[in-house]
DNA sequence: TGACAGATTGATACCGGTCTCACTACGATT
DNA sequence: AATCGTAGTGAGACCGGTATCAATCTGTCA
């Protein structure tokens, strides 16, 4: 047993002040009573030693840890960053800590992580799951009495609550927008992995929150008569080629695309980037809408239309319900849907074909 | 002692496999031996059951927590989102689990996170030290032998090992191009606080990063006999309002400013839309160099001149110096200099004043 | 003066692992 | 046949807290 570190201990500490261990714990761990007198006197040999409580063996012996997990798709995302963020400012105030984990939104990586906060007797869980068809590994933690809460997407039979963005309202709302300009030519760029990048069925989306991006996309479209749709959907948006290549294929298309949604900031930033490189006018030539509000929309001529979604938001959420869980609410699970606005701004405008 | 969690311990596991504690503990820990038969039958019982290893009566007995604290200013700043992925990817590859906290650059947040890491007993940290001169929080933890290494800053007499960039070089760099191409009225824009906004002596600058770079700054300026160089160093840019107030100051000054230094991408980027607002255009009227290689840089039109951060690379060598001291190598602790290369993009040209 | 309630305090089991040490069984050595 | 080495196993201490319960000490009241 290779304790590197001599901390003082309790029992240490109840030396020094000639009392019992019991009652120094008590006088230390802030449970208990203890008269006036030897609690200063603990106090003070405590002071004097230096003890620094040793939250492990409190864990141990209490039963609870007092930590959050958290497994995001990639903090290093300004939407999960900034959920992170939201999150553990919440925890904090609440008095728990924070332990992120990255799935790299691999389902593999995430069961991974789930485990290893698991093992870590972790409070309770808030998880973007990155495959709403395989979600075993949350049910299986729900079971064992650990709660999740899903961030940004929402998986029904999982018996968990999810704070999400009100996706399918806020695809209607640009797609009014963009009907309403004259755009029928429409494509929606996502980083899902669709066979040949196109899409065939709305199931072939793993995560809740782009497939309702896509069906609130698709109804709209069909609405205007547009039965083919699902062909303006491109999947597979992971980099700065693909996206390169998404837009080439867009710009040559037969359908001559008008304007574009970015399923996020990333691809986003990544379409932005390629239509300036191709010379492509915003918003003459081309619409684009990308879902978040994140720093680089704001700097682009013309900024660009966004759907705002507070994720500081979503992850204060998601800590108030995970706490209220802790707390043994028993309320059933729901879904919790924080609005997500589209802001127009001066990257969308009337379609070059109407105009 | 409202323990929740019914969940399975060696001992649960012994008794169905019929073997005793250690016999099983030796068998689900990995460690010490058994015969292949016992091994077979702990391991299938331990899966019948559902045994998952407690982690924290793990760490309690063998006295080490494999997990490393990470302190940094903002999660939600790219820089460090990015450095927290690094340190999270290396990290995990090497068996350690990461705890996030943030300081929001207030030194007596830093100390209660430190504090509240070091009772959760982490093996080693990561921190970004809001302020040089108070570090007797890290101090106090590299003496009860926890190990630290810095992160973006550098505290000499800490006795930390420090991974930075290279701040004085950089800004000698950047002022070489910007004095060639006939600047002279250059402005440093930072987030420190300083009296009056304006420097009065290096050693206001509590963060070593940002001093170098200002020390690099005034170096270039007095090179080329410029000897009120510290007036044109700005601080306090911490929002929006604060920035537009200070490039309205920057664009009225009797010294006809033609060149912004921004300290980090944040200022730089509300720089780069304040000016917009303004109709400066650049590089024409103005040319701006912002720290770090953030996203929007590259949106921008002109797309941004900034000094490139590695911070994901930053991150990585942090974890790697800190298991290094884990491993208990005993070379002295020394500063890590990470390259931090001037990339010129569109925003900076001649200045006009020379043009 | 003796009984009794209330306030303090101490002894000790316990949480779920790891680890030391002693003990057994058995083949090899002499 | 006696001795030895070794693989395998079990008993139990231990990590640093918390929690339970009994013991002791007051002061008060009948």
């Amino acid at each position: 047993m290779n304790r590197k570190k001599n901390s003082i201990t309790v029992a240490d500490v109840a030396r020094a002040a000639n009392v019992s261990k019991a009652t120094a714990a008590r006088v230390l761990g802030g449970y208990g009573v203890a008269s006036e007198s030897t609690r200063r006197s603990v106090i003070e040999a405590a002071d004097r030693l230096g003890y620094q409580p040793n939250e492990l063996a409190r864990s141990m012996s209490t039963g609870r840890t007092g930590l959050i997990g958290v497994v995001v798709g990639d903090i290093e995302n300004a939407f999960f960053s900034r959920a992170v963020r939201g999150i553990s400012d919440t925890a904090r105030a609440a008095g728990l800590n924070v332990v992120i984990a990255n799935s790299g939104e691999r389902p593999e990586q995430e069961r991974e992580m789930v485990s290893v906060l698991l093992r870590q007797r972790v409070a309770g869980l808030i998880v973007a799951p990155t495959d709403d068809r395989d979600v075993r590994h949350l049910k299986d933690a729900i079971k064992a009495g650990t709660p999740v809460v899903t961030l940004d997407r929402w998986v029904p039979d999982l018996g968990a609550d999810g704070v999400c963005g009100g996706d399918h309202a806020a695809a209607t709302e640009v797609m009014e927008h963009l009907l309403v300009n004259g755009h029928r030519r429409i494509a929606y760029v996502t980083a899902v992995d669709l066979t040949d990048g196109r899409l065939s069925d709305l199931s072939d989306i793993p995560i809740s929150a782009v497939r309702e991006r896509v069906r609130g996309f698709m109804d709209a479209m069909h609405g205007t008569g547009i039965a083919n749709s699902a062909t303006f959907v491109r999947g597979g948006a992971v980099d700065s080629r693909s996206i390169d290549g998404i837009i080439d294929g867009l710009l040559t298309d037969e359908q001559r695309f008008t304007a574009i949604l970015a399923s996020d900031s990333l691809i986003g930033a990544e379409i932005y980037r390629s239509l300036s490189a191709r010379g492509i006018r915003l918003p003459k030539d081309m619409s684009l809408v990308s879902w978040f509000d994140a720093d680089w929309t704001r700097v682009t001529s013309p900024p660009v239309s966004i759907i705002d979604q507070p994720t500081y938001l979503f992850g204060q959420t998601a800590v108030k319900r995970l706490i209220a869980r802790l707390e043994g609410q028993a309320i059933p699970p729901d879904q919790i849907v924080i609005p997500t606005p589209f802001i127009a701004r001066g990257s969308t405008g009337k379609s070059r074909t109407t105009g």
